[in-house]
DNA sequence: AATCAGTGCAACCGCTTGGTT
DNA sequence: AAACCAAGCGGTTGCACTGAT
């Protein structure tokens, strides 16, 4: 059973020799892949255009970094993974130079194991079970204890290395765009009243840091989402498209009622 | 030296999404 | 609105490699 793509003709399949990846690189930096399913007869190749694609960004690609993960990488995975869940080519925007099936590949191979063995279950990022939890050797630290920002419009990480409270972090946010609104006078008990009372959009309400009050993950449909704590302590924020834009935020702060209390 | 099990990674498969006709 | 197609995505598989026996 073949790709829908390639069942009319014979192709190679399995893994590439040097002469094709030459030729695939060739090809495509001379001409470019415009559409995948004509480059393998351009290029001369005998597979299927998806399996081009596929090595050409997987493998070939100029750009990509190669190696093993750094510190700061597997700390941005499990980060970004804690938020997103398995929605690896969203992870990968935030890592340049690695793919999508790198990221998978590495999360499966080494980085659940490594949280399994601090008692934290991959999926959720809970502790597993409150008594078995084992002290780890590991140096990793949750990320509320290490908070950043992800600009996605510089795919730049930006750690955040003070526990500042949500009115410096906002000052720091607004370092940035010096148009951003102040915060310090959101009533979060009221936020949180109403958020609990209307189940229809998609916000979600998570436990996000490690003190006694629950945090509140703000999402809207455009995956805009921003974490705060209702003590107006900031832990962590996450933007899927760009840096806060201020009429995103206002909308969001104008509209609680269109938010879902998922969790 | 041979065999086996475990691991990591490249590649594949099937499904979804978005654009076009 | 429906059909078609290309591209993108995440889960899964297969195989090469390595270390243990």
């Amino acid at each position: 059973m073949g790709h829908h793509c390639c069942s009319k003709q014979k192709v190679k399949r399995g893994l590439w020799s040097p002469e094709e990846d030459e030729k695939l690189i060739r090809h495509i930096t001379t001409y470019g892949h415009g559409c995948w399913s004509s480059v393998p007869k351009l290029a001369g190749l005998q597979r299927c255009g998806k399996s081009c694609r596929l090595r050409w960004i997987n493998y070939l690609r100029p750009d990509l970094k190669r190696g093993s993960f750094n510190e700061q990488e597997e700390r941005t995975i499990i980060d970004v993974h804690r938020i997103l869940g398995n929605r690896w080519a969203q992870i990968a925007k935030h890592l340049p130079g690695r793919t999508d099936n790198e990221v998978k590949n590495f999360w499966n191979s080494c980085i659940k194991k490594k949280l399994i063995a601090q008692g934290l279950d991959p999926n959720t990022h809970n502790l597993l079970s409150s008594s078995s939890s084992s002290s780890s050797s590991s140096s990793y630290k949750p990320s509320y204890q290490q908070p950043f920002t992800v600009d996605t419009t510089t795919t730049a990480v930006v750690p955040i290395t003070t526990t500042a409270t949500l009115h410096d972090q906002t000052s720091l946010i607004n370092t940035h765009n010096s148009s951003l609104p102040i915060l310090n006078d959101i009533n979060w008990a009221s936020l949180e009243q109403q958020s609990q009372q209307h189940n229809n959009s998609s916000c979600l309400y998570n436990k996000v840091d490690d003190d006694d009050d629950d945090d509140l993950i703000l999402h809207d449909q455009h995956h805009l989402g921003t974490t705060f704590d209702p003590t107006c302590h900031f832990d962590f924020q996450f933007l899927d498209s760009a840096f806060i834009a201020p009429q995103s935020f206002n909308s969001i702060m104008d509209d609680p009622l269109a938010w879902d209390i998922v969790n």
